[in-house]
DNA sequence: TGTACATCAGTGAACGCGCGTTCACTGATGTAC
DNA sequence: TGTACATCAGTGAACGCGCGTTCACTGATGTAC
């Protein structure tokens, strides 16, 4: 990461990593390119060697995260196979997973404003993750009888919102909202109830 | 609102409205302290007259937010009793509504980065909004056999944790995110699958 | 192996800009007598 | 009713700052011969 001379190496890698730092620590409001530049030890004209500007780093700091998010949902919708509701419940946890392990990714993907149609490539990459989920739903929703069937959509859409309004709520550090709950449990509990609901899950237990 | 002459007649108010509408249009990053005191028809340093600076501006506008907010959740509680599921309900419309009806304070209160924690004062009347919430959960939970109950804010947080992803995710004219179905549509089956999980509405209809 | 040269990733100085904030001021308003 | 005066909400000029972006440049690297 430290550049060893004149020529950095690998810079572009290097400005994303800053991004994510800053995007991180400081909020996507605090994210500025001199400062990226600064942490990279170069100079904010050395940017726009490999980036459109301010906006061209974010988006692919963004870009670099939906990549990740759409492998972890992969690999937890595949691990929970053969299992419709194993894989289903996977996917939903890796919401989660994914904004703990990659906070600076998550904030720039979600909180940094930049459009996910800017690039049909984002958008493809985008489309890719979710899709994962409502595969899963779509899989899943066969155990339910026709005709008090769901759309698949729609209760993707309905996991999707709890575990985005649980990471926003309670998983970062949100205008002091603190539950007395971890929200792993938080999560895990709703997306419990709701199952239970669509009549996938036995009532007790 | 137009100014009448060298005195303002209702300054603060003006620049708190003001803020609303450049955070509703700009988003949280793309206010501006100046631009506020422009569209207010006054000098910047104006506004230092009504507010220690541009945050407290934020929070300000945050303020009044948290206070409607919590009215309307209050009234949509009310007006479901004495029926504790539809009092319960309602409070979970009660915040997509709010969301709906005044996007400016709801940018302010839960985009803007400005903390709970900032003013006691502050966090007293955010408390209040989410305490309509609790005490609507609490009360519905007695009607849960005591063995399978929930702690009551465990459901609160799963209705609001909801609420929220799905006002952030569809409501919103977030990152390009898009869903067939109307936002109201889907908190609404979202919140009746989750209480049909919690054995509190009957599992057919 | 050595030299000439093209390529390109970086520099560094400069730009115009709008920001938030301060300050001494001034114009309008309201009150005392 | 009229005048003197205190109050205070506004002005406007100035500040220093860091930003994003541009430009002509230069130093390092790799390749052809």
């Amino acid at each position: 990461m430290a550049k060893q001379g004149y020529h950095h190496g690998n810079l572009r890698e290097a400005l994303i990593v800053a991004c994510l730092r800053l995007v991180e620590e400081k909020g996507p409001t605090g994210f500025t390119l001199s400062e990226a530049a600064r942490v990279a030890g170069v100079t904010p004209a050395a940017v726009y060697r490999h980036f459109e500007g301010r906006e061209d780093l974010i988006a692919a700091a963004a870009h670099q995260g939906y990549e990740i998010f759409a492998d972890m949902m992969e690999e937890a919708y595949a691990k929970g196979l053969p299992s419709a509701l194993k894989a289903f419940e996977g996917t939903g946890r890796a919401y989660l997973a994914f904004a703990r392990r990659f906070p600076g990714h998550y904030v720039a993907m979600f909180e940094s404003g930049i459009s996910i149609q800017r690039t049909s490539e984002l958008n493809k990459v985008a489309s890719r993750g979710l899709g994962v989920l409502e595969k899963a739903a779509a899989e899943l929703s066969k155990h339910i009888p026709p005709e008090k069937r769901p759309p698949p959509q729609m209760f993707a859409a309905h996991i999707w919102a709890m575990s985005h309004g649980v990471v926003e709520l309670f998983a970062r550090g949100s205008p002091g909202t603190k539950s007395p709950f971890p929200p792993e449990d938080l999560l895990e509990s709703g997306i419990g109830v709701y199952l239970r609901g669509l009549g996938l899950i036995p009532p007790d237990s």
